[in-house]
DNA sequence: TTTTTCTATGTAAGCGGTTAAATCTAACGC
DNA sequence: GCGTTAGATTTAACCGCTTACATAGAAAAA
């Protein structure tokens, strides 16, 4: 089953029947439906691969994750797929593992099999591996990285409209000795997320004791520990934010270890939104990292990127996504204080989706 | 950047190069060794798309599943993909979103794209679509799924077997009271556990009091409201067994709200092990389904079949895996009563992986 | 009417590999 | 020394589609 049956049925040449299904060039509608009909006759649908051989455009783009195992990916994922599939894109998913020659692989693979474009969601990049892209004027973008140029995008995460908020609704809950936990420093999304709440205290004037910080590893063992030095420290912190959800999820272990309760002793929010934090004990008030919204960009840049007609190579575009907070069960109004006047003590329970 | 430039600088023809690459036919070891020079200096790999286009192998295998947020399939989609990488071959998922629709476009997709075999991890199987491969020839394998034929492989999953265990494991515990909640009775693997466990009970004598059963929904609330019925019957089960992970989170829950203790009141046991149960507390013990077994023995199942130089097409193997008991924080000793002499108290609240 | 300008369509040359068949080389047997 | 033969290599015909260019016919202009 080839174009050239479909051709032969319609009684027009193969050029005719690739025009018709291409769009790119005037058909006249006598002939265009003869052809559609042949199509639909015979159940016809083209090889991608000569297609992609023929035309340049493999109507491939790819997604480079660090691993579709940590909660973060599998949302992206599968909007990114949406979005594209709707687009009649496919996608090739590379997993990094985290891992400098996996994403080597992954490069290229993604180069052979000539992908009209690569979205690359983790850190792991390597300069020389952008250039194999830019060379070839592959359109890029990135998540929160900052090499920028030419044909390269980037989708970058406003932390500190999410800590914000965060901050602002255990303030309304009459909290003010409020600890953090930080990732792993050496990270720059940990980074973001520290000065983020830094900077947070200090414009609303929040105690600013040092025994309120600690660092933990982004794991649940390292939020627990990090929660335990700062129970142990003797500051009483009635509110803790960590820097994401499976630190939350550490430091209220380390809390009812201590014959303490989330959220009647302290309140605790954590930051991602993964599935499980809906399942916690109490359920997590978290912030929420909108996935879809970034995979959504992402494809968006790609997409004006290769469809311009303008010159090429196209300047990237910058997007930015807003986290939002989700309110559930871990956050409550400062033990013997009455919570500030916008919030009603129902609200506290209630999931925002 | 073509093959045409590496023939040119190793003197020799393109076929030749091919040869190389290939391996397809014998080349003399000198010529070999001035063509492989020649690949790496230019640094040269080949079109994907011009190859499947010439070859007709397109070194693509297709992963169909249902929604990779759903946390049965990330680990299955890493290990499939990782097993492929290691064989040069490439993995395009396709998520049917459990739509019937989505399911028809995802085989077309992967129609077009030419793959070399297709490996369907989901129920939403049509029997024409099926059709659409076989008549091609091309290699399936699924999961859990009756459709056998030539060309078509299965894995499947012993889900008796992790009953078994769950149930001896709870045995040794001291427990005879043991109910079970089991997921929708209308889905094929909810009703193989359900039997699963009705057999292990009648073999091993325990209770047979139907107030020990309830239906649940495979989701948080129905564990939840099932278990609240249990609860409610009076006939007061000393360990609960439930059809998946969520559910069991859910009978917890219940649990809590009862004024009972996990483990000291009741046992639970999950089934499916998802990274969530590592996280609740206490942690779940639960029956864990072996993903990157399931996704190496589909794996193999395609690659086999493509790569058996026999008449084809070559029938379909069959795989079975067997899920595995991890005993973490929720069972325990039934109270009051002596651990069984296999179980020492110390493996309880060890986690296996 | 004749010439010019469009427009719809056909022709055929790629795209970058693979591979069957043809050709060339060198070793072998008699 | 010469025909045979097996092995190495080249030639060139695809694979199925796209697209620049050619062309024929109709419409517009002269």
């Amino acid at each position: 089953m080839t174009i050239k049956a479909v051709a032969d049925r319609a009684h027009v040449s193969t050029a005719t029947v690739s025009r018709v299904m291409n769009g790119t060039a005037k058909v006249s509608p006598r002939t265009a439906e003869r052809v559609q009909k042949a199509i639909k006759a015979l159940n016809f649908y083209p090889d991608t691969n000569a297609r992609a051989l023929g035309s340049g455009r493999s109507n491939l783009f790819g997604l480079i994750i660090s691993d579709i195992t940590n909660p973060f990916f599998p949302e992206l994922v599968k909007a990114f797929e949406d979005i594209a599939v709707s687009h009649r894109q496919d996608v090739l998913i590379g997993n990094t593992n985290y891992d400098q020659e996996r994403m080597q692989i992954c490069v290229q693979r993604m180069l052979q099999r000539r992908v009209d474009g690569v979205a690359i969601m983790t850190s792991e990049m390597d300069d020389n591996l952008v250039k194999d892209f830019s060379r070839r004027e592959i359109p890029l973008v990135f998540l929160d990285s900052a090499t920028a140029g030419p044909g390269v995008s980037r989708v970058q995460i406003d932390y500190s409209a999410g800590i914000d908020e965060a901050v602002e609704h255990l303030i309304e809950l009459g909290h003010s000795r409020i600890a953090f936990i930080s990732g792993p420093l050496r990270l720059p999304s940990a980074q973001m997320r520290y000065k983020a709440f830094i900077e947070s205290a200090v414009q609303d004037h929040l105690d600013s004791d040092p025994r309120l910080m600690a660092e933990g590893n982004h794991k649940v063992d390292g939020g627990h520990d990090a929660m335990a030095r700062i129970l142990a420290s003797g500051v009483n912190p009635t509110a803790v934010l960590a820097s994401n959800d499976l630190t939350a999820i550490g430091a209220m272990g380390a809390i009812a270890e201590a014959g303490l309760r989330v959220p009647d002793d302290i309140s605790v929010i954590g930051y991602d939104d993964i599935q499980l934090s809906a399942f916690t004990m109490p359920p997590l008030s978290t912030v929420s990292l909108p996935r879809a919204e970034i995979a959504t960009a992402a494809f968006r840049a790609l997409w004006n990127a290769i469809t311009s007609d303008g010159v090429k190579p196209v300047t990237g575009t910058d997007f930015l996504v807003k986290p939002k907070l989700v309110v559930r069960g871990s956050t409550g109004p400062v033990k013997g204080s009455k919570p500030g006047t916008k919030v009603s003590p129902k609200r506290l329970h209630k999931t925002k989706e």
